[in-house]
DNA sequence: CGAATGACAGATATTGAAATCTGTCAGCTG
DNA sequence: CAGCTGACAGATTTCAATATCTGTCATTCG
């Protein structure tokens, strides 16, 4: 714990936020803990996050951002569309899975503070809709899919797949059959998606 | 509010508890003010309710009962089936948006009952999902439909669907353009279900 | 005699006083 | 002088004392 010393940094109050709140919790972090773990302070957090709800909005955007950058990959892709939107929703269920199931805690942490930050939850939507949209209209344009309106396509089969990423339905992830549940509501939506 | 001097059944019991929970809300409700509002001692209450939960699983149950017989009309209709899965899905979100919209407070009371009642929940799940297996099965049955597993597909179309039904997606029902992303996850989902 | 009561023990919830936290800012420090 | 500090006012949280509630059961009532 020796480089304490180096300049305070908005990227190190970060850091040291997420280990204050991975340590005490949504409810009992305090911008007084994060100061402590980084030895200064509280009034020099101040002088990098106006408030203590813009620090802890730094630091779900942060999370969320880690999400779409993992899936992002796989949209610029070089391959069949069909493979690439399979893909992409297993891959964005199977990451929320392993991180409700692995750490609960940390993962109970992240649904509150993304509860009180709905601006940062949604540009984060829209990211992730818009990821969709390029591989649905990449699908439209190959003649795969068929559609009329790639991002309106792309939201309904985002919201159609909702009880596999949605944290409010994160105990269910866990039960026997979620991974058949999940393979039929994919195999539905392609079907939809390759017309007739 | 003369009739107290009717005998003290478990039906009276349930509606007064209904009130009550109407009145005070799911965390200020007690077993004390159910019986008050009955005139009776809140031990006659526990001659009918084991303890204060079975009381509340049994409002509960009846709750989503109402819901399910209201569907369980258009299960029954005869027409093309099609027509009955639209209606069907259209009609449990209608309804829920309705009791969300009107009377938030009380649609509150019932999302904190439903979340302690998993049991009865899970009964209400199995009796919604069956109504959209037979609707499936006679969408087979009449070619208009391609699945090789009713039960399966008419689950993946419930939680396909979830995002307009489900309580824990309640804020995203008064949003503008609603309407609009249903009918989208429908339409592919009905492309779906018609196969190639 | 069956149904209802109300006193009771242990569990849970409420309350208000004390402690802590948030956000500001005048002044210190390197 | 740019960055940090720590004292401060008002808001929020904690905690322990107090009140209320749950569930039981010996007793009363009709």
């Amino acid at each position: 714990m020796a480089p304490t010393s180096e300049t305070l940094t908005a990227e190190r109050i970060l850091e040291a936020t997420e280990e204050v709140l991975r340590r005490h919790g949504p409810a009992k972090a305090t911008v007084v803990d994060v100061a402590r773990a980084l030895g200064v302070s509280h009034g020099s957090v101040y002088r990098h996050f106006r408030t203590k709800a813009a620090l802890r909005e730094a630091v779900t955007k942060r999370w969320l951002d880690r999400t779409s950058e993992a899936l992002s990959g796989i949209v610029a892709e070089d391959r069949d569309p069909e493979g690439r939107l399979r893909d992409w929703l297993r891959t964005l269920f199977e990451a929320k899975r392993r991180k409700a199931g692995d750490d609960p805690e940390l993962f109970a942490t992240y649904t509150v503070l993304t509860d009180e930050n709905g601006t940062a939850v949604g540009e984060h939507l829209a990211d992730l809709t818009a990821q969709l949209t390029r591989i649905v209209r990449a699908g439209a344009e190959a003649g795969s899919f068929e559609t009329t309106d790639p991002e309106a396509t792309a939201r309904a089969v985002f919201h159609a797949t909702g009880r596999f990423h949605d944290p409010c339905h994160a105990r269910e992830w866990e039960r026997p059959g979620v991974e058949e549940e999940f393979t039929a509501v994919v195999d539905l939506l392609v079907r939809g998606l390759r017309g007739r």
